[in-house]
DNA sequence: ATTCTTTTTCATAGATTCTTCAGGGAGATA
DNA sequence: TATCTCCCTGAAGAATCTATGAAAAAGAAT
């Protein structure tokens, strides 16, 4: 799966270099950004950032620019690092909308905590995403996409492959699957699962071939891994 | 309107009066609570607790046994008050689910920064103007801009949109937009949303075309990211 | 009380999806 | 290889759901 991106944005290199180090460690993917302007230039370019650590002091723009000009558009969660605790700069700093303030010297420890403390707070309401090679599944917006493209399902198919997707890998029989896809109270044709699954193996294109037919059995969704 | 709830909780009534009156000027309504037990039985009794200021060092229950009690039924913002800072506490915290970890002597200016970015964050009704690709809403004038442009919306059509910028990218069942539109006594014909969203659509010109319908199920608001 | 606006209901046309079915094809078994 | 069983496919009708317009009902405003 992607690795959740962090933007961190210092103009000392070596400041980058060990917040990298921990966050890389952590299995975060940090970008880098030594000035405010190149800051705004990798949010806009990444279009999926997760976090940004903004060091205050800054040449050309500082860090209470950067931060204003993206909470203009945006509510990616802000850390602010600054050189030290002044509780006028901190108290400027929520009204802009920084989420965290963190002052230097500061252990790159507590760094990943807070990062990590905020990640779940905001991820919470987020929607959870099933991800299974190259499939991925968001149930709260009842949406799929394979290979990062967006695919149309109708409703069963939709819950069909949510199924397939939660039990991967997991031989299902007929009776099993519509059991829990269909209703219980469902006594149709067992074969038009047959028919669900071929639109199915049609509309998701090579990674159709991910669901394999188990003769005299069911359907099992190949993990690979 | 109701005021916002804040449970404050800490063994010395000297430090409960001190955080309830800086709450309070900015129009909190405090609820306090002297040691663990106490804690979670007004936490249970008031059903509607936004925040919790949570003491580590108490009798009986610490601060750590709320938590972990309180987390196991409930993700209400925690702020933890420690009486100095120690590392290895701090990371305890936030592996509990704490959200925010301040130190004695704290300034109460900060303390209530803090508290307002957290509510920031969690509690999007504190959100001045929704903002969703052009979409504005300021509920409290109760006003709808497109584009820059006022729309003249109904109550209904005005609750029914601000519900769907509010859940925004996540698809909504007829059933779930009934019981938060409308009141949860409301037993009438689910179609009814069909209308409001026909004319919502009608009314928000070329940005209609965001709320999307998804067959079988009911509605979704597209992000545009 | 009357008028106007908003909300809800209702019927129907239109669109989409689900199910069924039968024939051809593929896998299993001996 | 022969044969049997099961699965895939495509098409078409059945079933389900949505959009729409109009009109009734309920509330507000004058």
């Amino acid at each position: 799966m992607d690795r959740v991106k962090i933007l961190v944005v210092d103009d000392e290199s070596r400041m980058r270099k060990l917040v990298r180090d921990f966050l890389t460690k952590s299995n975060y993917e940090v970008i880098e950004a030594g000035d405010g302007e190149a800051a705004l230039d990798q949010f806009y370019t990444h279009k999926d950032i997760a976090l940004i650590v903004l060091d205050v002091m800054m040449p050309k723009m500082d860090g209470w620019q950067v931060c204003r000009e993206i909470r203009s558009s945006s509510r990616v969660p802000i850390i602010m690092l600054t050189a030290r605790a002044d509780e006028q700069d901190e108290l400027q700093g929520f009204q802009l909308g920084v989420d965290e303030y963190i002052s230097k010297p500061f252990s790159p420890k507590i760094l990943v905590a807070r990062i990590e403390a905020i990640l779940r707070r905001t991820n919470q309401m987020n929607e959870e995403i099933l991800d299974c090679g190259g499939i991925q599944i968001n149930k709260a917006a009842h949406q799929v996409l394979i290979d990062g493209k967006p695919v149309e399902l109708s409703y069963k198919e939709f819950e069909l492959l949510t199924y397939f997707v939660e039990n991967r890998g997991i031989a299902l029989s007929r009776e099993k699957i519509l059991n829990n896809v269909w209703n219980y109270d469902y006594f149709g044709d067992a074969r038009t699962i047959d028919t669900h699954v071929k639109k199915l193996r049609s509309k998701m294109g090579e990674k159709g071939e991910l669901i394999k037919t188990i003769w005299g059995m069911g359907y099992k969704l190949e993990v690979d891994r």
